[in-house]
RNA sequence: GGCGGCUUAGCCAAGUGGUAAGGCACGGGUCUGCAACACCCUUACCACCGGUUCGAAUCCGGUAGCCGCCUCCA
């Protein structure tokens, strides 16, 4: 099966065709390094994640690129509020942010490209934007020229006049139309700056996507990707940048994922509802956070409350118990059933409607129902007095490759009890032969209170530690 | 004003022409010493109005409500 993905461009979904046979070029807008990531910047890292392990699921070769932004506005005034170093400050978040996706179960990129470390490159593509018309300085900014760049428009599918009538238009402007934008900003006193043709300064906000892009990806990539608001205008930018350096075309499909809110009320700093990726996964299990996003598509919004996430919290648990039951039960695997091929068999068919839901541009929410499917038909194996290991394996197996494409673990780490609680399950069994319920109870409880639960099955006593 | 999105059971959420996946919660049952896990059963006037069609949650038109973007920083 082909994978359809929703281009934004074209406002439909199209067969995904990679430029190179077998290999996907993807580029994804990272943070700005200011500040711990919230769960609205998480949410494009754990979905493209997705999207990348798909691909690599289906056979490709990825190349992902996702940058750091680590030299803007923002950047500059948190480092002199804190008195602290602009590169200080950028390398404690970017270590943080690390933490913070590893911990939502995502991979790094294959390269992290920085803004500061392709200060030349930038130069040069302005340079060259320059010489073609396509920019100009004025007063030691460089601007872009939108009107010289025919497609302007193209992504937010909106004309330039549109635009234009919601351009602000500010006393003292430097630009020539309202609507170019910064490529290169004159440094004031004391700020962070580099040494460019237009004096000193520093980039841009849009131009080091577009740079950045190129260098690690080539003059076309296959998948430009970030979240909704950065369509237009930083999206829209790049595209003109891009376009008109190389003549060809930026990015094949691009990618835009749904916002998220927080209470059903937009996550803002006024509100002061900002939820930090860093706070909230000492709270909550990381890999429940990444479920919970992972049940609604991608393109939607998703509303983050309490107890939407403890009802993702119960559904991944109900997973993970299927998984270990599975598991379990291995060990007590008598290998006399007639019916393990019947079973097998349906294994390949809700494999074959993960892949459907996948293919059908990342439908992660059908993706996770056909998790249930397969959970379900576990539980109902595990009702059978015969199993085998055949098919108790294939459904292990079949967790942890489907699993694996949503970055998400069912296994729990193997782990052993204390000699003490040990003892306890077995004083309790002991109990329970002698009928002393009062006591088996007893214990029973007091397991509880240690976070372990215990479930009595014809194959004996199995524990687990509540998620 | 321009462009776009959303409205499906108590809650969440799939579903773009053939009378509604899945999850959470609730209720009933089976299993269990009791539980837990699990399984079975039950639960939908698809915002509203009109149209197209043999047939629409799905297409078209309209209405209502909610939401996003329309250039950062100064």
């Amino acid at each position: 099966m082909v994978i359809q993905i929703f281009n934004s461009l074209t406002r439909q979904k199209e067969q995904f065709v990679p430029l190179e046979e077998g290999k996907v070029k993807m580029y994804v807008c990272g943070p700005t390094v200011y500040n711990f990531i919230h769960i609205g910047n998480a949410r494009p890292v754990i979905v493209y994640d997705t999207v990348r392990r798909y691909f690599q699921y289906k056979g490709y070769d990825v190349k992902y690129v996702s940058n750091f932004t680590d030299v803007d506005d923002k950047i500059i005034k948190a480092a002199n509020e804190l008195g602290e170093e602009v590169f200080e400050l950028t390398e404690r978040f970017i270590h943080a942010y690390f933490e913070d996706i590893t911990a939502l179960g995502c991979k790094q990129a294959d390269v992290h490209p920085r803004v500061t470390n392709h200060m030349d490159d930038i130069i040069e593509f302005i340079k060259v934007l320059v010489e073609k018309g396509f920019a100009y300085e004025s007063q030691g900014d460089v601007y872009y020229r939108t009107r010289k760049f025919d497609g302007y428009g193209k992504l937010s599918h909106q004309s330039i006049d549109d635009l234009k009538v919601g351009a602000r238009i500010e006393a003292g402007e430097k630009k020539e139309d309202p609507l170019d934008f910064a490529l290169w900003k004159a440094a004031k006193p004391g700020e962070i700056k580099w040494e460019s043709p237009w004096g000193e300064g520093r980039p841009g906000w849009h131009i080091e996507c577009s740079v950045m892009a190129r260098e690690h990806l080539g003059d076309t990539i296959d998948i430009h990707a970030g979240g909704q608001d950065l369509t237009f205008p930083h999206h829209e930018n790049e595209i003109a940048q891009s376009e008109a350096y190389t003549g060809k075309t930026f990015a094949k499909y691009w990618m835009h994922n749904g916002y998220i809110n927080i209470d059903n009320e937009k996550m803002s700093k006024s509100l002061g509802n900002f939820v930090l990726v860093n706070d909230i996964r000492k709270q909550i299990d990381p890999q429940v956070l990444r479920f919970f996003m992972l049940s609604v598509h991608y393109r939607h919004p998703i509303n983050f409350a309490q107890d939407l996430v403890e009802s993702a919290r119960a559904g991944l648990e109900r997973l993970r118990t299927a998984y270990s039951n599975v598991e379990y039960r291995l060990n007590a695997a008598t290998n006399l059933s007639d019916n393990g091929d019947t079973y097998l068999e349906k294994i390949e068919e809700i494999k074959k409607f993960f892949e459907e839901a996948m293919d059908d541009d990342f439908n992660t929410a059908n993706a996770i129902s056909a998790l249930f499917e397969l959970a379900k038909l576990a539980n109902t194996y595990l009702n059978e007095s015969n199993t085998e290991e055949r098919v108790l394996n294939a459904l292990l197996q079949t967790f942890n490759q489907l699993g694996e494409v949503l970055g998400i673990q069912f296994k729990v780490e193997a782990e052993l009890l204390d000699e003490e609680i040990e003892a306890l399950i077995e004083e309790r069994n002991q109990a329970r032969k002698n009928r002393d319920f009062a006591r088996s109870d007893e214990i029973r409880d007091q397991l509880l209170s240690m976070n372990i639960i215990l479930e009595d099955t014809r194959q004996g006593t199995r524990w687990k530690r509540g998620l």
